[in-house]
DNA sequence: CGACATATTTACATCGATGTAATCGGCGTG
DNA sequence: CACGCCGATTACATCGATGTAAATATGTCG
């Protein structure tokens, strides 16, 4: 099989110099319309593309980027996916998608290993991630945090305010009369996650409607899936009292939350209201649609590439920003909407 | 800043030559225990990093395969993405994730674009590529096709059988009873798409069945999301003669019938039966639960990435296979399951 | 027509890593 | 003790493209 064709084969193709060519695709302007054509059909006639390696190598950039999120079967994580794919392209960017399945062995290697190297940043949706791994870091590779709030000063972060859609939500709940709210996947202890934070949203509201807090209401989960919140369901059913409403933290716990409720012949909102976070699309077709917490996706995706290409460009070591985006709540069917 | 050091920098630090550092870093068999711990101090003290441009240069290979796909928000690719990078991994390969949104120019340049240089090889899942566009394409690029069934010879190919799948869905639903069955997302002209394939099952059914086709019953929608689902039978409620049953044909498309059943005062299996196509994982918690044939995705991947690996291994221009993978009925309760 | 400015093209070095082949050094053997 | 052998190490060229700076062509003006 021939071998691909390089600069060089073109060159000579055209009769003109290597650099000739290169200058050609590179649309430098002082090249004559008549080698440029000549070069142009050269091109054309051996099938020539260039070789990215060769020009990164040169170039020093890759004009790549990687977008790191645990599980893509989530579809937060998708449709956010798909969203900083689409600023990137903007921008001229291609992501390289990364799972890590949560693990911070694997949400360490996105951010020092084959990819961080080889790509010029990463933007980074962490599950597991401690402090001292972004304390610790390579400073020299660009980064963007996704979600959680990071360490303040170890890098630029992007993200809704979790304590206050928390407490907007169970406002919501409060002002529709339910009292014994609740929270599947909450978290009263443990890492700084959007978990504990949602939970901490969730008492402010309480507190501020005088509605004492039941720590017995605080369901914790193995994961942040539709089995999961179906399986929560049943724990908190088992009870003696049963919940006036669940506040799940994210969609998916809600949807699958929804169905364990059919099961066990109860329905939102008449038996119960469920709010859920997130807005996938599933939420919009569910029977009850789900009322959910929305955060604007598009802002986060279009400042978190924007914060990485600034990080990029200006290599400096500037002081770490704290990006916050706007959400909303969505009320549906599921809390009476 | 400091610039990353290179393997030069390593070399002087560790008192050895950068060929050295190489063949410690690829595990080259022949060096010293006492070198290969200095060069390990040296890299460890200096951050170093393999800079992938200048390796694959060398090497002519990234270890990087693009998986381009219409839409990362359609569940079924995000789950197939998902065992296509764990397949990759499986095998040391990064898989480098690229949406087409089902556009003919992107899914060309999945084809021979960026990516397709960059990486030692592409799996393309196709909506609008035409025969002619891979008749065409430039085979010393490896590909391996998703989906639909390419022109014979073309291209190595993996999918299910999209007939006999749409036949079985479609046999089960005449066993039920059910004789005015529509066909959400069908076509009988066209592109020699996926729809097609099905519409073509669902008719073979109907024939060995003895039930008449009816034209009408064949239901066109813009794309294959929720809501086309939804607006479908929107249209279908609209006619005279209500069908008793709908063939979707994916799942997206049966959830939004579901959720547009619903506001219709409709339900299924009562009223009618509803399935599915993909098996994804909203339709497991769906109320109802989601009848669908589901692909071995898990098949699909390997398959995919193992063809793939071949054809970059041999580069040689060995006839395109054609992979058929196993699918199967799940039986929920949108059709009484 | 010559001097000089401007436009076009080219030679050469270089980015970082690694394959090839040559060199070096230590050890066993006759 | 010289020789041969083999494992360890190194010098050098090379992958493909492009920046730099110099060379060459073209054109303008007095």
């Amino acid at each position: 099989m021939a071998p691909r064709p390089r600069i060089k084969d073109v060159a000579e193709y055209a009769g003109v110099s290597p650099k000739t060519v290169s200058n050609v695709i590179n649309d430098y302007e002082h090249v004559s319309e008549k080698t440029r054509s000549a070069v142009r059909e050269a091109i054309e006639a051996l099938g020539y593309r260039v070789n990215i390696a060769g020009r990164q190598l040169r170039k020093g950039r890759t004009g790549m980027i990687t977008l790191a999120v645990p599980e893509l079967d989530v579809a937060y994580f998708a449709e956010l996916a798909k969203h900083v794919m689409a600023a990137a392209d903007r921008r001229g960017l291609t992501v390289l998608l990364h799972q890590t399945g949560g693990a911070r062995e694997r949400e360490l290697a996105a951010l020092h290993g084959f990819d961080a190297q080889f790509t010029d940043g990463t933007i980074l949706s962490p599950l597991s991630l401690l402090p001292r791994d972004l304390a610790t870091r390579d400073t020299r590779l660009p980064v963007v945090l996704l979600g959680e709030r990071s360490q303040p000063g170890s890098a630029d972060h992007v993200g809704i305010d979790n304590v206050a859609a928390a407490r907007e939500a169970t406002e919501h709940l409060l002002a529709r009369g339910r009292r014994s709210i609740a929270v599947v996947g909450g978290a009263l202890t443990g890492r700084q996650g959007t978990d504990r934070l949602r939970t901490r949203g969730y008492r402010e509201a309480l507190r501020a409607a005088r509605v004492p807090f039941d720590a017995d209401l605080v369901v914790p989960v193995d994961a942040f899936h539709w089995q999961d919140g179906a399986r929560a369901v049943g724990a908190v059913l088992r009870r003696d009292a049963r919940p006036d409403a669940l506040l799940c933290l994210n969609d998916h716990l809600a949807l699958g939350a929804l169905r364990a409720l059919h099961e066990a012949g109860l329905a939102a909102p008449r038996d119960l209201d469920v709010v859920g976070f997130d807005d996938i699309e599933a939420g919009r077709f569910s029977v009850p649609s789900l009322t959910t917490v929305a955060p604007d996706k598009t802002a986060i995706a279009d400042s978190a590439v924007s914060l990485l290409l600034d990080r990029i460009e200006r290599r400096g070591a500037e002081e770490a920003t704290d990006h916050v985006v706007e959400h909303r709540l969505v009320v549906r069917e599921s809390s009476g909407g």
